[in-house]
DNA sequence: GTGAATATGACATGAACATGGCATTGTCTA
DNA sequence: TAGACAATGCCATGTTCATGTCATATTCAC
């Protein structure tokens, strides 16, 4: 990392005039340097793991491997590599997969040139820019997404062990011998989960249990 | 809504000086006022309730129904309610328990009198606003909490409905019902499902659809 | 120290399931 | 147009499960 305070950066984009404006901007404004401007995916893995770039400009669109699975890639050797996704989507599934893969960050295209800069900026100092549209999309997709609070549930200690046999696919000898108890109390515990759970087979109890966070 | 321009702001936060003046603050810049300040969630629920502030700035660490608790209720008689939170908490419980709420944004109470006020006519606005570190523990519960990819099945569309159907619990008898054909053509449809998952019940294959999100 | 809850165990019976093989029909594709 | 695959269907056999009733020992609270 040369130059202290300087910003590395490093762009994927397929759009030649896209691309070569952005790099021009980016070389030519103080405390920011290009390491290099790419077409694809393909072209930008190699030169970003052996550059190290501080943040890594990211179009989703690209001609062959998509920027989604760019990120991914790039994540896979650098894990803190900061990745600000640059792209004309804002719809939920394209966020939702971008967050995934590990982008820090994501903006449209039409994002004015100097808000563009504090985004680098900021991505660099480990935020996570985005704007207020997408941000609050996030926490909607967060809200919908979240693990729901493990129920309550009335299971003892036991129960739940059993509860977690079923949900490994145990049949009934199996969480005997794993438990060390007799198939006949193995019986005596499902039947028991089962009138708690009000369910009445092991499939059911397993959904139940996997959808309620019981185990 | 009076006043076109002005935005409303109401305040729950228990400690006097830091409301009195974020109150006076708010009250005293153009564009902004106060339609109450209050110390607890109980009192504040009725008030806000029948004022409808355009954003609410919420403490976490109230005497008595938590901040996080009054979000929650908030949003029930008001589902479109903007709440910042404004809090000395930014662990990811805290964060995460707020967003699950249904707070839009997430600030520090040693935040900055202008950034506060930027935040609140974002989150006004329909953003999210949040500093950068606490964005980004967004972004990284999010994509741990986030469903992982669908794993690759194989399984035909026609076999993923009925995988549904197990993991809803049905028998086959059910399964045949409810979707007009043969139990015996249902037995035909679960041996190369279970062919196509390796697994060999019916308990293993619902295990294994909500595992790997198959359904 | 009595009662409630829990963990353990047994037995019996009918229902549901797992797995094998086999057949027909339609669609898509090399 | 032959082959692959999907969806539909039938039959047979053995296994596993669901559910009932009952019993014993332990623990914990009231």
């Amino acid at each position: 990392m040369p130059d202290n305070g300087t910003i590395r950066v490093a762009i994927v984009e397929d759009d030649d005039d896209m691309r070569i404006t952005l790099q021009r901007f980016i070389d030519n404004t103080s405390g920011f340097s290009c390491t290099g401007a790419f077409e694809s995916c393909e072209e930008a893995l190699s030169p970003i793991e052996s550059e190290g770039p501080d943040v890594i400009l990211m179009d989703i669109n690209l001609p062959g491997m998509s920027g989604i699975d760019g990120v991914r890639r790039i994540k896979l050797f650098d894990p803190h590599a900061n990745i600000l996704m640059l792209t004309v989507y804002q719809d939920d599934d394209n966020i939702f997969r971008s967050i995934c893969a590990g982008a820090s960050g994501y903006l449209l295209k039409r994002t004015p040139k100097d808000v563009l800069l504090n985004a680098i900026r900021e991505v660099h100092a480990g935020g996570a820019p985005m704007n207020a549209g997408i941000a609050r999309r996030v926490m909607e997709l967060f809200r919908k997404t979240a693990a729901p609070t493990p129920a309550e549930s009335s299971l003892t200690d036991r129960e739940i062990e059993i509860l977690q046999s079923l949900v490994d696919g145990c049949s009934y000898k199996m969480i005997a011998d794993r438990h060390n108890i007799s198939i006949e109390t193995v019986r005596n515990h499902i039947k028991h989960i089962y009138e708690k759970l009000h369910v009445h087979s092991k499939s059911e109890a397993v959904a139940k249990a996997l959808k309620e966070r019981l185990v």
